[in-house]
DNA sequence: GGCGCTATTTATAAGTC
DNA sequence: TGACTTATAAATAGCGC
């Protein structure tokens, strides 16, 4: 487009080819990014490079992010919650909310779980200790206490040993 | 870009707004046709129009996609699913293992705490038992249990009554 | 609202270092 | 290879119909 006219096929020299590329593949993300901000939707280009690169450019990009959320600001609320319902910003967002939501979930899950479970076994426990304690009740639940712990030893090791992450916030 | 410079921000005017939508979106197109001719690449331009549109204009054109299907088609398999591995479907992917990732988590994690609490629990109340069992420590120990259990059931109440949801598998 | 028409701004092919 | 420069092709904002 500029000192020639160029003819529209496919360049075969190879460095002219990737400086156009690279110059052109510039001025589309920039055309992109400018017609989202113009217009107020979302767009986006995604080019695969010549050279088998595993992740091919796309806008918009982590840089430009700024620029959305940018607009986003300018917009009334409305629109704003409106235009959010889309594309990535919108995919990006979900997996956020996902995260929270399911690690909220997890420690109220957690919580209720454990009062749960440690509400049947005092119940248990305090309901054998309450009715009749005799030595051989005792001996009893001792004995069966002993082996509950046993086997929840065995789990927490198997579990520490087999697991590495524990869980996204630590 | 002509009569006047142009800001870069969202145009207010509707109608101003909607033409240069449309101008700029065949630009764009042509740039992203031109851009994948030129250099021989594989490039895709996705524009959610302003008004609520279901299908977003896109670059290749339907025509142009058989094209894009049958490089894929004749790529190796490898690098069909690396290529593959890209905007929304990646992203969709993503949010797939995230959640499976977090379930899990959230699975191992529970039973982990309550196996920890439990087996504390577990230490606390045998420990009592086992050492010196004296009427008076009995009732001590029924006593705290009691009181332990009251504020146990507390918290299940107040969990169930302000939690809508528990669980996503359930 | 769409179409065509410029005046200008942009994008960019070559060239230079 | 990349950063700058420059002449020229393209894209396009604001108008008038």
């Amino acid at each position: 487009m500029s000192r020639n006219k160029v003819k529209l096929a496919w360049i075969a020299n190879d460095s002219a080819r990737r400086t156009t590329f690279k110059k052109r593949k510039k001025g589309l993300m920039k055309k992109v990014s400018e017609l989202s901000t113009l217009c107020g939707v979302e767009a986006c280009a995604i080019i695969y490079g010549p050279y088998d690169q595993k992740v091919p450019d796309v806008w918009p990009s982590p840089s430009d992010a700024h620029r959305v959320l940018t607009r986003f600001k300018s917009m009334p609320e409305m629109e704003q919650s409106k235009k959010m319902m889309n594309q990535e910003a919108f995919l990006r967002q979900r997996i956020a909310k996902t995260k929270e939501q399911l690690k909220k979930q997890q420690r109220e899950n957690r919580e209720f779980e454990i009062t749960k479970l440690m509400n049947r076994t005092l119940v248990d426990i305090s309901g054998r200790i309450l009715q009749d304690v005799h030595t051989d009740e005792l001996k009893d639940l001792a004995f069966m206490i002993e082996e509950k712990m046993n086997g929840i030893q065995e789990r927490i090791d198997s579990l520490k040993s087999s697991t590495g992450c524990r869980d996204g916030s630590r």
